[in-house]
DNA sequence: ATAGGGGTACGG
DNA sequence: CCGTACCCCTAT
């Protein structure tokens, strides 16, 4: 079984090579990525693999936008300056786009709008308020907050409010918008997002792959050459060997993930080439290799007095059984060893999985049938009668749940709910491992009449950012235009649905 | 997509 | 234990 972390150096090594996109989107689906952390070198790559296959296919679009603002809240933003030119002229060619003449022709919205004259200017004032009255203005506000100022000052430059001041005239003055079209060509802004990513890459130097095959040759000529990237530690012996053993078995890794992709392709989904939402997806030891899969652990015990809880330990690998530690990576862990906890609570069912490693292959067909890829979430099984499990396993509303994933693990021959439940509990709930088992903020499984089992979203306070951009937005957009709204701040309210707004809206005009 | 009704979780 | 914030479902 491919190990999760070198699986992301050779998702952080294929993802700066010349690969078609849909094929890096294959390869994000079936290697088994580590769980994600913001800060993990992976994470920079995947943002800047999606800016070039923005180029490349020479299509800019809000998601453009919203890499560049990822890019400049990372630690030690690469190319400041190059960077905050490339976001104002993104921007801009957003912002213009529809009043360019060749934008009237064939737009992407099929909806077959008859609009004709005018029609762009109502896109453009649309998009001057979404890009620069809300977009933008978010960033300007938060570049003079003090605290603010680490994320959005990198993006904030005199040229972009120059632009901004600009777009503002534009809506109210034919003769400026005009100018507009002239001076703010898409090629402009293809300029200089290709001038950002070379900067980029060229500050990114090799990746760790690179690093480590250069480290395994020099210890074949015996005399251990030193890494040039600070970022990356020297790989061990150890390491050497283990990528070794990779390019022995790359043939036969990974073939369940293959049919996974297979199956895919006959519900006909996933067959978008867009890369998925890099935030989702990162490593958690970059040439390090002691840490292990399991996070801090709590005790299971320590939960409410009211509630009856169990822990179910499955083990049907023997492999496993000579595992000293459960605190130890186990590289021959299967996805049917894991540990349940279950809690009954009135008519409610909590439950959480835990196991040690692999399930490398459900996560790629979850992401890939809900188009989302979840960073935290991941997905596991809730269907009648079956249970998955997913390594640090939390879980997600079963709206991002897809039958293929259900029709994956019925092959897969898992226990049975009934199984489950029929067990008789261990005496002593809590045995050895410790299982990672979060007292706040976890799920729940609903259990439904049919026997469906439905999740809930985790309960989130909102923050007096969030309350105060409803308000705001409220007032300069009036009350119901909640889709509206939750577009012109994706970030600050990359949690909330729309319904979410109008809910809170609906609390917040109570009192 | 949005409004409104109703269930659940959490803090006092 | 209760009130409220948060979340979900469904009709329109």
């Amino acid at each position: 079984m491919i190990d999760p972390d070198v699986a992301a150096w050779i998702l952080d090594f294929l993802l700066r090579q010349t690969l078609d996109d849909s094929l890096v989107h294959r390869l994000i689906l079936s290697l088994p990525i580590p769980a994600p952390s913001p800060s993990s070198p992976l994470h920079r790559t995947l943002i800047l693999r999606r800016l070039s296959s923005d180029l490349s296919r020479r299509s800019l679009s809000p998601r453009t936008l919203h890499s560049l603002e990822l890019l400049s809240s990372l630690p030690r933003p690469s190319s400041a300056a190059a960077l905050r030119a490339a976001y104002a002229a993104v921007a801009a060619d957003l912002t213009v786009k529809p009043l360019r003449p060749s934008s009237r022709g064939g737009d992407d919205d099929g909806g077959g709008g008859g609009g004709g004259e005018g029609g762009g200017e109502g896109e453009f004032y649309d998009a001057v308020n979404r890009i620069w009255n809300c977009r933008v203005a978010d960033l300007e506000a938060a570049a003079e907050g003090a605290e603010g100022a680490e994320a959005a000052a990198g993006l904030v430059s005199p040229e972009l409010r120059a632009t901004r001041r600009e777009m503002e005239e534009a809506v109210v003055d034919a003769t400026v918008r005009a100018g507009l079209v002239v001076r703010y060509t898409e090629e402009r802004a293809f300029q200089a997002v290709r001038v950002y990513l070379e900067e980029a890459w060229k500050e990114l130097g090799p990746s760790f792959l690179e690093l480590a095959a250069e480290a395994l040759i020099g210890m074949a000529k015996g005399k251990g050459l030193e890494m040039e990237n600070p970022n990356s530690s020297k790989p061990s012996p150890e390491e050497g060997s283990r990528l070794l053993e990779l390019v022995n078995h790359s043939g036969t890794v990974n073939k369940r993930g293959k049919e996974i992709i297979e199956e895919n392709t006959h519900e006909g989904e996933s067959s978008s080439p867009e890369l998925h939402d890099p935030s989702s997806v990162g490593w958690n030891r970059m040439g390090k290799c002691k840490s292990t899969n399991f996070r801090s652990f709590e005790n299971a015990n320590e939960s409410g007095n009211r509630c009856t809880k169990t822990i179910l330990k499955l083990d049907r690998d023997s492999a496993a059984e000579r595992r000293p530690s459960m605190m130890e990576r186990n590289p021959t862990a299967r996805t049917i060893e894991c540990c349940i906890v279950v809690e009954v609570r009135k008519n409610q069912l909590l439950f959480t999985v835990s196991c040690s490693y692999g399930l490398i292959d459900i996560q790629p067909v979850c992401c890939a049938a809900g188009s989302h890829h979840y960073p935290k979430e991941q997905v596991f099984l809730h269907s009648p009668g079956l249970i998955d499990c997913q390594s640090q396993l939390t879980s997600v509303p079963a709206r991002w749940v897809s039958r293929t994933c259900i029709n994956y693990s019925r092959k897969a021959n898992h226990e049975t709910w009934d199984d489950l439940f029929g067990s008789p509990l261990p005496a002593n709930p809590v045995e050895e491992p410790h299982v990672s088992y979060p007292q706040k903020g976890k799920d729940s499984l609903l259990v439904k009449d049919n026997n469906q089992f439905i999740l809930r979203k985790r309960r989130k306070k909102w923050s007096s950012l969030e309350e105060e951009t409803l308000r705001k937005s409220v007032e300069r957009h009036g009350v119901g235009n909640w889709k509206f709204i939750k577009q012109c701040h994706p970030s600050i309210f990359k949690d909330r649905t729309e319904v979410d707004l109008k809910d809170k809206w609906r609390n917040l005009v109570r009192h």
